[in-house]
DNA sequence: TAAAATATACCGACCAGTCGGTATTTAGAC
DNA sequence: GTCTAAATACCGACTGGTCGGTATATTTTA
């Protein structure tokens, strides 16, 4: 008899759920296999049925994660069609209201940790990476035919400004006396428009009106 | 008998020493006092004597580090004169080569997904920032009264150039394939280039020589 | 020789993984 | 259809080992 796949499915969704939520909220190191039993409604020997380890588990969760991440910056950068609004569209990374931002952080964190000292770790953050990069260089590609950005190496501007994107949010998430949402989004529209729209752009768009600093703190 | 100060301060370092090798190479969640002990070659009691609790040597580690690597930023900043050079001189995190790379990226990693859920962790990163945004801001203010750099609010873009640098730095070390030193060091020049550089500058002091894109790959 | 410094032995909490067992579902025989 | 055998799904007690902390013993030092 083969098992029940749809069962499965269900099952593993479960449990990969709750170890999300308990990895985000207690953190890695002192997350429990009872604490992912409990949030997830299943004995030990349950869960055992359906991850082997706790690493098994571990790294299907993070693999699960980056996939949902990646899909939530994939759709929202679709939702734009201007170029220089499509970099943007992962300003939603700076927002504390937003769901995904509350459970990402402390995972994302725990999980570079790991990575430091896990090869297999850092696979799974290099292929999100590039993902990440895939979107970015269309987007700054399509500025480029437009003319409106400046012709650099798609794929390096798009390697570099997925990093300011993390930078800045380190900073935000650790830090968040110091480092508001508003100050944020205007580091990474300065950082954006810097790297890629030239000056002639700049004036020819917006009649060199220079834009006033803002000072901002919570 | 008063205790033997000396020997304490000695003692005091030995072990700190001694953690924080062990944590850079293993990683907190997998490093024991045991292991401590014999990287400081120390016994379990004679450890216990100087610290009274695991969280309590790690916290002191972790106080240690920032110190160190602050005073390295310090040092080496005040090598150089030039305004730009100086924002430029922390490209030292870039190099694979340099001793204090190898270890402070996974301390600083295993820091943060600590300082995640630990408000006291948070405070020791808050307080390492501000004092790199203190080191940056006087280089940036120095740009400014030269002309040299643009007039903005110099803490804030001080905050924004730190967090690039992080954000450079958790590609290069995590994902070193794609994201190569020359890379990370281009990327940074062309940001602090695009915040910090007004065109006019950049046109009367290079003659309008755009500069080639280099796509570079390890 | 007394206090400090260091070592050793040990305790108890914790936890990942195991295992025997039970309940439930499915497949095939008739 | 329905009975049976077998595979699957799930449970929870138990185990073996780890590790932080402590109590006590020994050595060193002033």
């Amino acid at each position: 008899m083969p098992p029940n796949t749809d069962l499965e499915v269900i099952r593993k969704a479960q449990i990969i759920d709750a170890a999300l939520r308990t990895i985000a909220e207690r953190g890695c190191a002192d997350v429990t296999m009872d604490d992912i039993c409990k949030a997830a409604g299943l004995s030990k020997g349950g869960l055992a049925h359906y991850y082997k380890s706790k690493n098994d588990l571990f790294k299907a969760a993070f693999q699960e994660f980056f996939q949902r991440i990646f899909v939530r910056g994939d759709e929202t950068m679709s939702t734009f069609s201007d170029p220089l609004e499509q970099v943007l569209s992962f300003e939603w990374l700076y927002n504390i209201d937003d769901p995904d931002v509350d459970t990402g952080y402390p995972i994302l964190y725990d999980f570079m940790s790991i990575a430091v000292h896990d090869q297999e770790y850092r696979e799974i953050f290099s292929d999100w990476i590039n993902n990440w990069v895939k979107l970015l260089s269309k987007a700054i590609r399509l500025g480029q035919s437009r003319g409106s950005f400046e012709n650099v190496d798609a794929e390096s501007a798009a390697r570099t400004i997925s990093a300011i994107y993390q930078g800045i949010a380190t900073r935000w998430y650790l830090a968040p006396e110091k480092h508001s949402s508003e100050w944020a989004v205007d580091s990474l529209r300065r950082s954006v428009r810097g790297l890629l729209v030239s000056y002639e752009n700049t004036v020819s768009k917006e009649r060199r009106k220079k834009p006033k600093i803002v000072n901002v703190r919570k």
